[in-house]
DNA sequence: AGGGCAAATTCCTATATAGGACTTGTTGAC
DNA sequence: GTCAACAAGTCCTATATAGGAATTTGCCCT
């Protein structure tokens, strides 16, 4: 492991224990390049390095701190349902299972087929009428975790809640969206025929670029309209 | 303007011109610094600045050499039309006009006010029907040297062409994909009545990440499987 | 011809150093 | 009290240098 990689590591491992919290700002270069026994130059690769993805923001004369929410409005789409004026239509997020799968499957692949995965099932309601089918994939490790969590919070945003909860927040999300026939069990689930549908797949990526979570999200012809925002 | 950003620039505007082409070997660290009249630790500043928007790539003990397509298969989405098996469907594209408008537009905000814009109109056919609008937004300055090229270029993939044809290649592309209502203009185009659709928007960015192109693209509900791949 | 070794070339990591640019707080003149 | 000048602290750019690691090349030997 390089020098640099140490740096790098160290400042993460930090920001993930709650050392450094949002909008803290880290110590000088020159403080930082004697903690860690290395010159300057290599402190200043480290935090650019670290600001380039996003992590902590550097001001010039001002000093290095850490980043507020670091997920930005950028980065990833939401699904929203929304009237004909362009008001969000009120959801309701149903919890409808917490298992462990044995199953395969892209989750298992992204996220390692050493450990057991967690499949949180829910369903959301728009408008009155479910829509939205969606999978949410965790490590048995990380979902350990989560046993002290009111079991409420699994129907807020889960990428927000593993960050604020268990913190564990996303550095980044890789997003596919597809339009094609969705699969058996999902239409039965949606109350629908053998039809197209809207299928979203997310996989998270922890502060060290790490797998997270896998999130899939499937949707029928829509009755209301269906908007994908950042 | 710094040495650093001077650097940079001379080399993308080498590959910009042609002097260097995909694969060819860039000179070395030593080499570019004398050539530059820097020092060789600025020219591997730049060079993996570049390196890391993907423009060229660097090989340990071998050099560094400019990559071949820059945008790749992980950046951008495509749409397409499949069958049940998941074959694509062929299409056919029909350019319906090629003009100079004065309406603004997300395009005036993004490729500039200044200047003019031109706005080259198609229709993509998929298995026998109409089934995508497509609007491609241009800087008039750019267009005009376009006045070589075979009208029939402008039936193809017109981000490829402007890369093979006017060196222009594209670096990266922004992309927002929105389900909502169509536009009336689009609805009469492609023959449907008020209906929501699907909308996709690209912005399509320099090799010096300057604004290149807008484009737009418009379907209605499927008659066939809709699938946006990478 | 082919194998093995050394040298040259290339990029990579790291250090030490110098000065510039931006921000903040203090001091002093008015 | 207000404003200007100053100083200290911070990040930013750039240089020169040293050695290490990966690859290619040339040469010698068999």
């Amino acid at each position: 492991m390089t020098k640099l990689a140490r740096v790098c590591d160290s400042i993460v491992a930090r920001i993930e224990s709650g050392a450094l919290r949002e909008g803290d700002r880290l110590p000088s270069e020159s403080q930082l390049a004697a903690g860690f026994r290395v010159s300057v130059g290599t402190v200043q690769k480290a935090l650019s390095r670290l600001a380039h993805s996003g992590l902590i923001s550097r001001e010039h004369g001002r000093g290095t701190f850490v980043s507020g929410s670091r997920i930005g409005a950028a980065d990833v789409n939401y699904l929203r349902f929304r009237d004909a004026e362009g008001r969000d239509l009120p959801h309701y997020i149903r919890v409808t299972s917490v298992r462990r799968l044995m199953r395969k499957g892209p989750w298992s692949e992204f996220l390692g087929a050493q450990a057991g995965h967690i499949r949180i099932e829910r369903l959301i309601n728009v408008g009155g009428k479910v829509e939205i089918y969606s999978e949410f994939w965790l490590r048995e490790t990380e979902f350990r975790r989560l046993n002290g969590v009111d079991h409420g919070a699994l129907a807020k945003n889960l990428r927000v809640m593993l960050g604020q909860q268990l913190s564990l927040p996303t550095l980044r999300v890789d997003q596919w969206i597809r339009f094609d026939r969705l699969p058996q069990p999902v239409l039965r689930k949606l109350g629908l025929r053998d039809q197209p549908g809207f299928i979203m797949e997310m996989r998270g990526y922890t502060l060290r670029d790490q797998p997270l979570f896998y999130h899939k999200v499937s949707a029928g012809p829509f009755s209301h309209n269906l908007v994908i925002v950042r």
